[in-house]
DNA sequence: ACCCGCCTCCCCCGTACGGGGGAGACGATC
DNA sequence: GATCGTCTCCCCCGTACGGGGGAGGCGGGT
């Protein structure tokens, strides 16, 4: 059975946008449209999706009420995607503290786009940028192992691809990597692939980051 | 080619100590130890290290002593990094008059250290390397744009450098930060080469972890 | 008036990076 | 036995990256 998406935007533009991204796949359903916060939580009572995209800046009830109103007032409420135009929103961070999924850019390339309904829709956070600290913070801060094998399980990292994080977030290029796991360069660049795909990222350096934000590895 | 340091202290635990934190670094080799100062001149004549790290107060010859001897009877003599228990030490300020290029204090986190070794290898001067994090701590830990500041006085980052180094510590590429910025690609380049100089690192990824471990960003 | 630091932009050039494929070996699981 | 996931290695290919130069404008300081 299909993913079924709500999208909520106050932009037309934008949902028509994600409407045909989303509906091309033939594994995802646009199931309904809000055009405010405030709509929301009725609809998802009414269509039961599996995803809700939702942008963070609306009128009546922005992307963060909306996101908490629905984690309260749900029962086995839907995955929450938050839409944004910039990925140094304030908005976001704060809707990911109030419990949402991932987190996607309106610029993000259709696949990633369509990638991103499909990890959430599956139980997976999209680590990038921040979603995972509440998941760092949740272990305490002492307890580095923890968080980092939280982050491990989240992202379904494996152990050797941990291993390449952690090399990655000292800074080493792929040729140094291969020299210490004494592998080729070739094996060390298909770890790395999939470290970055599957938190979510574009290259190393915002896999480093995810990683110090995460607290995969930490400062000092 | 690594950068090769050599370790000058009288007590063998902290050369351990410094051996362990510098090896772990695949740029720094650590290519021998001295016990005193007096056997500094002969060893670095012999090994020719890129930096020495030196303590102030030695059996024999001091740290000052050394430091002088070694500018005076070598050529090409290494950068010479004094490492002390005590920041306000009459000795260290001896050896800097003496010569030396920066100092560093025994208690600095291992990534301080290893940064220290690394900015004075090329070329840079530490002159008052109060622990960066200890600074960040005396400024409290709300004003992250002070300590920032600070971290920014230190590496001697201009303060368009420093808005380039926190774009880069979130993940953006060049052209983004171009365009964010409102300059040329060729422009964010200049500036990224400058921040990498300045912080002795090689690429990038290097200076997002430098700007993590020094407080310059912090985890959420 | 002069110098110097900063910001801006330009050139060339080599290479590490990352995406797109695929494939064999091994162990665990079913 | 078949399947799955992991680890290993290989190919091609485009591009972002980073080093090496240089250069002009502009403001502050002496």
């Amino acid at each position: 059975m299909p993913v079924t998406v709500l999208l909520v935007d106050d932009e037309p533009l934008v949902r028509a946008g994600l409407r045909a991204v989303l509906e091309a796949q033939p594994d995802i359903e646009v199931v309904g449209e809000a055009a405010d916060g405030a709509a929301v939580v009725p609809l998802v009572r009414r269509l039961r999706p599996d995803v809700v995209a939702m942008d963070v800046r609306m009128p009546l009830l922005d992307g963060i009420e909306a996101t908490r109103a629905l984690l309260r007032s749900v029962d086995a409420p839907p995955k929450i995607l938050v839409v944004t135009t910039f990925e140094n929103d304030e908005y976001v961070y704060g809707a990911l503290r109030a419990g949402a999924d991932g987190f996607l850019l309106k610029r993000a390339r259709p696949a990633e786009i369509v990638h991103a309904v499909r990890l959430v829709a599956e139980g997976e956070s999209l680590l990038f940028p921040a979603s995972v600290r509440r998941l760092a913070a949740e272990y305490g801060d002492g307890s580095g192992n923890r968080a980092a094998r939280a982050v491990l399980e989240r992202a379904r990292l494996t152990e050797r691809e941990g291993e390449v994080l952690r090399l990655m977030a000292r800074g080493l290029t792929n040729a140094e990597m291969a020299a210490r796991l004494v592998v080729g360069t070739e094996t060390v660049k298909s770890h790395v692939s999939a470290v970055l795909a599957k938190l979510g990222v574009r290259d190393r350096t915002q896999a480093v980051i995810a990683a110090y934000e995460s607290g995969f590895v930490a400062p000092g």
